[in-house]
DNA sequence: AAGAGAGGACTGACCAGTCAGTTCTATTCT
DNA sequence: AGAATAGAACTGACTGGTCAGTCCTCTCTT
């Protein structure tokens, strides 16, 4: 083995250690930084909870700002890779609507925690030009875009600018999101997606009410 | 003048003083804490900005949560009666609740600070049970749905269960007033208004399409 | 003069971040 | 193989700064 690649070796079994540590630090974070809010959450405690020193996270993450915000970037990712799983493989158009809201009402269901970690990062970093979420939401809304403006191709969605169904569901969404999380004890996913949609899809009014508008 | 009146007098002009100088101290606390956040905000700052002694704010608010919390307390008052002067004297039920969505956007348009001040509430209080914002949806919502019910009666609305079209009417205005506040730079509130009540009233699917699925 | 109201210096608790010293790890030497 | 060594990783007591809330003093009103 020559030198350099001895050196490599060396250097890659200890990123990957690195990257464990972090991980393991993350996932701590983020539940204390959930539980007990940013300000309140006191590094030393989570030192404590690790079973590490205080000094070891430093070495880790350079200020406890940096350390909340690789948490709720890691939140992100973890949505995304959610929501892209749950839609592999689904081909019609309509149902692969379906499954990404689910997936994603699913998600913050699940990980209510997540959801604080999202207030948080907005209560605390007001200066950061933009909160993650909407970092992710913007590359997301382009490809949903794109599948509207086929569906109105096709004649299934009626003609209207497609900004205003990702506007108007994305709202619905986030929406529910939050008033899932502070409401507590809520419908089902199920029935919320499928609510969201009954209404998106047909609309409320009557059939006679349509014949007066249009 | 009776021995009483005059106490009372005397009471009610000092009341009056006191419930001035409350709401000073609100209103620069509500401006500081939306612009800094809870924790970042310093009680000796707020003093200097009212030109009063630190001291005297404790006389008005027995703690510094207190004092956020009243504050919130206003903004949620505030928005109410901005809703209900926005509704008074419309009698049409659909033109009502467009006045209401209006009102709705426009009230955080035109104070984005009182958004922030709902997400610090949420941030920094998660004991409180409940956050104030949905104290008061509770108590609207079901005006709201009585609404509803005398539409699907009269016809005007299809027949299906009114909490399903408060919770994602309520979720996408909910929804759109945090992703304006975020995101800034964004639509008319006439436009988004139009543009949630288009989509809730006639729903986004073709004419072809809707009759496929019923 | 008495009492309420206002002021602001002060205190004590708290906590992010540091750093000098210790332990662990893996490479080289014998 | 086992010892020796270099340096990376870890530790936790400590520091400096911050700030909510107090409390004694001064002022204004009646």
């Amino acid at each position: 083995m020559t030198q350099t690649a001895r050196g490599a070796q060396r250097r890659s079994v200890s990123a990957q250690r690195r990257v464990q540590r972090e991980e393991q630090i993350l996932e701590a974070a983020m539940q204390l930084f959930a539980e007990h809010g940013y300000s309140d959450t006191d590094t030393q405690l989570l030192a404590e909870k690790l079973q590490i020193g205080k000094g070891t996270i430093y070495r880790y993450f350079p200020s406890k700002r940096a350390l909340f915000l690789a948490a709720a970037d890691r939140v992100m990712r973890l949505m995304r890779q959610s929501i892209d799983a749950s839609i592999q493989g689904i081909t019609d158009p309509f149902e692969r609507l379906g499954a990404a809201i689910r997936a994603f009402l699913g998600f913050f269901a699940e990980h209510p925690e997540y959801v604080e970690l999202l207030i948080q990062e907005r209560a605390q970093f007001k200066d950061r030009k933009k909160p993650t979420y909407f970092v992710h939401r913007e590359t997301n809304i382009k490809r949903w875009q794109e599948l509207y403006r086929s569906l109105i191709e096709a004649g299934r969605i009626r003609n209207m600018p497609v900004e205003r169904i990702t506007d108007v569901l994305g709202s619905a969404l986030y929406g529910t999101m939050f008033t899932n999380y502070f409401l507590g004890e809520r419908p089902s996913v199920e029935k919320q997606a499928n609510d969201i949609l009954d209404v998106v899809f047909y609309g409320i009014l009557s059939d006679a009410e349509r014949k007066k508008g249009s």
